[in-house]
DNA sequence: TTACCTGCAAAGAGTTTGCAGGTAG
DNA sequence: CTACCTGCAAACTCTTTGCAGGTAA
């Protein structure tokens, strides 16, 4: 089976219909060894340079908030500037690093545990994001 | 001496001008008992509701701008919409209540101790933010 | 007087939407 | 055939900028 086929099928199975588009940002989303963090920019930039047909920006949206919402990717809180993602969607925490704007994992191994102590009635925790700004130490 | 005075000694002690504009915003936000969250739209609002001269919202994001490096508030990493300030600058935490989109503060003391195993080299860590969504536990 | 500040309107970035045409099933 | 999807352009939200006039010191 080509990678191709595994795509049509994760799309298939959650009702989405592979089309190219969808594919090809799959491919690139999901084809590789590691996860990875991404700006819609960086993403349509990078089917840009891989794929001959430009996929539109609304399409590329389309589908990513489609992702989203089918938990194949996660939105992370970094700054109010744009939309970060990651194809990591296993529970950890980030690094941000301001020089430069970049992401890096922080495993929940790396991270003592949490205690939250407070609680709000009649509410319940959804997730617990932990974010480390970090910057050159000169 | 009168509130609008310590503002203006206030502003005056870093290099800013006491406009009456910068006046209005200071006393909108740290002539209370607690502190708050708030959004560039929710200060003008307030500034309309209160004050007869409209402030315009350049000056009010200027303002805003000039306070956040002066330090007498900071800026909280939340989602991607808009930027959330916030009046407390002590080292402390956040709850977003994602039905409300509302923030409530956590306090350092009400987080256990946390601990970054992982370090990178030639970075040193910023700030670590905690940031606990919550929604109705219905 | 001079440097700084304000307000307006325009511009900019990122994102969303309406709709006509295209495609999967 | 029908529901869904794409792509374009326009619209929208939040934020920033240029600049002329105003104000603090």
């Amino acid at each position: 089976m080509s990678n191709s086929d595994i795509f049509i099928q994760k799309l298939r199975s959650s009702g989405l219909r592979p089309t190219r588009q969808r594919i090809n940002i799959c491919k690139l989303l999901f084809d590789r060894k590691n996860t990875f963090h991404f700006t819609i920019n960086d993403l349509a930039q990078s089917l840009d340079d891989r794929y001959d047909n430009k996929i539109s920006l609304a399409t590329i949206y389309n589908t990513i908030h489609a992702f989203k919402k089918k938990g194949y990717i996660k939105e992370i809180s970094i700054n109010n500037d744009k939309s970060y993602f990651d194809t990591n969607v296993s529970n950890h925490h980030h690094f941000f690093n301001q020089n430069t704007n970049q992401l890096i994992d922080l495993e929940v191994s790396d991270v003592g545990e949490i205690k939250i102590k407070k609680k709000i009635p009649g509410k319940k925790i959804t997730s617990v994001e932990v974010l480390v700004k970090i910057a050159n130490s000169n």
